[in-house]
DNA sequence: ATATTTTCGGACTTACACATCCTTTTATAT
DNA sequence: ATATAAAAGGATGTGTAAGTCCGAAAATAT
């Protein structure tokens, strides 16, 4: 569904969350041992998490990467998603046909614009703030 | 979503199931130019779905590929996504997390699983049958 | 029997997602 | 000022999905 980089992505975004909420700045290699995810590889998606401002970045000795209460509040998953794998997760035919349209429609068009749909709403619908507090209460895991 | 591999093959099934509803078998070369894809790739994937009898084969001159009324009939499209992407399409963690489960969910277990839930349903109550009749009923189109 | 036409199947190549390495830039502390 | 610790970013390597090539096997017609 996701590719193997927006997987670590999503990971780290909800792990430098919950660090931030306790009061804690993250730094890579943090980041990456607590999420499983190659160190440098890592590095990269958090680069583009920065330019994206999705996550914060603080350069330096006692730097490291951050998400503010704002970000949290206002990051949605749909917009990691598109920072990394961008629109064609939810967007495009089912069988990869360029011609199909509303007008046109492939011939499994319409039962999967409704999977498609649910997937978009999903990830429109779920924000930081929301994963983070079901996390903290025990409702959820972060783990390997 | 698919695998291109995948999309090669639904778009090859509903082809050559129209075809053998007319009564036409069709040749690889054919099918390939057909559906927009490459012949000997094409070829790769037929032979999967012949092992999987999704499909049948004729080999010599007047040879070619057919899918009889009884495979279009019991033939669903969960069927060929198995043959070729395997169950993973709509199994295991949106995170890629191997400890996620119903008594450990990931941060976005439940909201994914209704999405991938809603992906089988679909391809598991799709046939064959279905697809080509609204297509001959110009309901769908299969083109590029 | 032989030539022909087709699928079958193994070995190989290519493109791209995944991943690493190393140098530069930026900030901090002494 | 200098040393140090961290992220930024370019260049490079690796693994797997996507795609090619070519000879073998099978069926048919002459």
């Amino acid at each position: 569904m996701f590719s193997k980089t927006c997987e670590y992505a999503i990971r780290s975004t909800i792990y430098i969350s919950k660090q931030s909420k306790e009061g804690k700045n993250v730094g890579l290699n943090d980041i990456a041992e607590s999420i499983a995810s190659p160190v440098a590889f890592t590095a990269k998606i958090l680069q583009k998490l920065v330019k994206d401002n999705i996550i914060s970045s603080i350069k330096g000795p006692h730097g490291g990467f951050s998400v503010s209460p704002e970000q949290q509040k206002k990051v949605y998953l749909v917009d990691v998603v598109r920072c990394i794998d961008g629109e064609q997760t939810y967007n495009g035919c089912g069988l990869g046909l360029s011609e199909c349209s509303e007008a046109t429609p492939c011939p499994i068009h319409f039962q999967f614009k409704e999977v498609r749909t649910r997937l978009k709403a999903m990830l429109e619908n779920t924000n930081i703030t929301d994963l983070i507090e079901k996390l903290e209460r025990g409702e959820t895991f972060l783990r390997l």
